[in-house]
DNA sequence: TTGGCGATTGGCT
DNA sequence: GCCAATCGCCAAT
């Protein structure tokens, strides 16, 4: 079966994502909400074609492309296609599991909750930015994703939030339920 | 060379 | 709910 970056944001739901700090400490946290950025998309970085910031959309998949935006706040993506291929899917929020004091300290003090609901909040509690863009996540030792075989959850869908483009489209995928999941209520029900 | 704007967030009304 | 913060990117000059 055909499987592309689409059906692969939804596939990403309740992977674990593992990160490794300098100093050793391990933290760890499971995919609530993706959203896909496939070939050919409006809204994509990659729309465009090929520049230095969005190069790693077109590397091939697995691969960490970390964005700053705003000015102040990073986002992780995976690549998802062939070499060439530019598309990736933005890994929005997670669930907290290991390392959660580790995440607030990084983070600035909040609700457990808030620790990485939000692609930005989720960049600062795992102290992802720049630096791992590149990188590929089935080798690296400082970040990468495992699976658990924890059972699938009930996973909806909804259209993607702050974009300006192609906005219709349903590419947004969270698990139902999850106070960790980010976005307008009405997104997530 | 320039300036409008973004796959966001937190603080304030 | 509204809006400023803050800066790299890139399309237009």
């Amino acid at each position: 079966v055909p499987v592309g970056t689409v059906d692969l944001a939804q596939a990403l739901i309740g992977k674990l994502l593992v990160r490794r700090l300098p100093d050793g400490a391990l933290l760890a946290g499971r995919i609530v909400e993706t959203e896909a950025y496939e070939v050919g998309d409006p809204s994509s970085h990659a729309f465009r074609g090929q520049t230095v910031r969005n190069a790693t959309m077109f590397a091939r998949h697995m691969h960490a492309y970390v964005y700053l935006i705003y000015g102040m706040y990073h986002c992780l993506n995976i690549s998802t296609e062939l070499p060439g291929e530019g598309a990736a899917i933005l890994i929005r929020a997670v669930e907290p599991l290991a390392g959660i004091e580790r995440m607030i300290e990084l983070r600035g003090a909040r609700d457990a909750r808030s620790i990485a609901r939000g692609p930005g909040r989720l960049c600062a509690a795992f102290a992802i930015d720049r630096d791992l863009d590149g990188i590929d996540l089935d080798v690296d030792d400082r970040l990468w994703l495992a699976d658990d075989g924890h059972p699938a959850a009930d996973i909806g869908t909804s259209i993607r939030i702050g974009l300006s483009k192609a906005v219709e489209r349903p590419h947004r995928f969270y698990v139902r339920g999850n106070p960790h999941v980010s976005g307008p209520r009405a997104l997530s029900p």
